[in-house]
DNA sequence: ACCTGAACACCGTTCAAGT
DNA sequence: ACCTGAACACCGTTCAAGT
């Protein structure tokens, strides 16, 4: 007389590809419960699996974060290159449509976000390939301010770090709306449209812009 | 009239003001070994106390990193303050300075700062006095700002509002070089000259400025 | 009123053992 | 090769009991 079984077909293992099972089911507990109650046991019970099975697919715990990291990056890498190519059909700025698209992707996939700049990941050295495919989202918007120099929009400084002055702020707009300190959502989205602008308009090549020292005229 | 109070037998279990040293104690710990890693039991074994007695001065583990959070909250205040007195007596430009403070502070202060930001206790609206004390340290931007756009060195609109779109931008350099994105602690010093520098360029008033303008909000 | 120590319900991780 | 179940060393928190 067995006792009931959870599920498991067969006789043999309750996955096919277990490893991307336990990916699968990580992203949906973090979507629905945020990073930081994401357990182990809690993805093997939701497979019908050991908790300890994930062993056998991943390092540790870490590893599992930094394979969703990665995932994060390789969707968001997508979802920034598709912004700036709809802003050149649709005659936009392709910065401010990229940080725009960057914005309301961090806010659309928050718990997804903080895994990726989670800070038990964030040396990236440790995951060749995490750091692989942020380099490769982050090649995006380096490439976008070298085609608006080359279209004489933007200053002509170092394109990767315009990209970090850039990136500082979209990436600050994002935290700072997930964790409620800029109001609504609504309000985020006006307030990133705002920054975006006066960054680029602090951006724009004009003699005056080459002038200005850190002390005020006038 | 010396000497009030006189009701512990001194040289016992007892500790003076047990409150105070759990807050110190536990900003010692932060600061050597990061917040992640803080743990209550060693609170308490740091000052030779049971892992438990917290309990009679915080309700929880929460209600201490929201304790920690207000005294950064009040040293950051006095710092971005400082900051801007400094620039005036200096003749320098104020929000410069005070951008350059605020990520100072950060990289200077890095476990205190992520406490500061915790998600853990980011809804500020549980702990009335931590709300009170970061609205405090957001002050001083705003009147800042308003100081500035009254001398016509800053476009005329909601301080408050400016005050967000300059805060995503120190706050992401800030996150962005802890997190060791934005290399070395000198890289990221002159990356954050640079992004308040354009961002002050785009928010000087110009009829240029206002040739390009986002949708207003209403 | 303040603090203790045991107890409880968790957690990540290891390891010998099963299939 | 893949997975299990018990075990281990941690956590935060509760509670009856001590002073």
């Amino acid at each position: 007389m067995p006792v009931k079984l959870k599920r498991k077909p067969k006789g043999t293992y309750h996955h096919p590809d277990l490893q991307v099972a336990l990916v699968e089911a990580a992203l949906q507990t973090i979507r629905k419960t945020g990073v930081d109650s994401l357990t182990l046991r809690d993805v093997g019970l939701r497979l019908g699996v050991s908790r300890t099975a994930l062993y056998r697919h991943f390092k540790d715990k870490s590893a599992l974060l930094a394979r969703l990291a990665l995932e994060g990056f390789r969707v968001f890498h997508q979802t920034l290159q598709s912004a700036v190519d709809q802003a050149h059909t649709n005659k936009k700025d392709p910065l401010e449509e990229m940080g725009m698209a960057y914005v309301n992707f961090a806010m659309a996939n928050q718990s997804h976000y903080k895994t990726m700049f989670s800070d038990s990941i964030c040396t990236w050295g440790d995951y060749p390939d995490l750091a692989v495919e942020a380099d490769g989202a982050f090649a995006v918007l380096v490439n976008t301010i070298a085609a608006e120099q080359r279209a004489g929009r933007i200053i002509a400084e170092d394109p990767a770090r315009l990209a970090q002055v850039i990136w500082a702020g979209v990436h600050g707009l994002a935290t700072l709306g997930m964790a409620g300190h800029l109001g609504s959502h609504n309000d985020i989205i006006h307030l990133a449209r705002h920054h975006c602008h006066t960054l680029f308009t602090g951006l724009r090549p004009t003699p005056r812009n080459t002038t200005r020292r850190a002390k005020s005229t006038s």
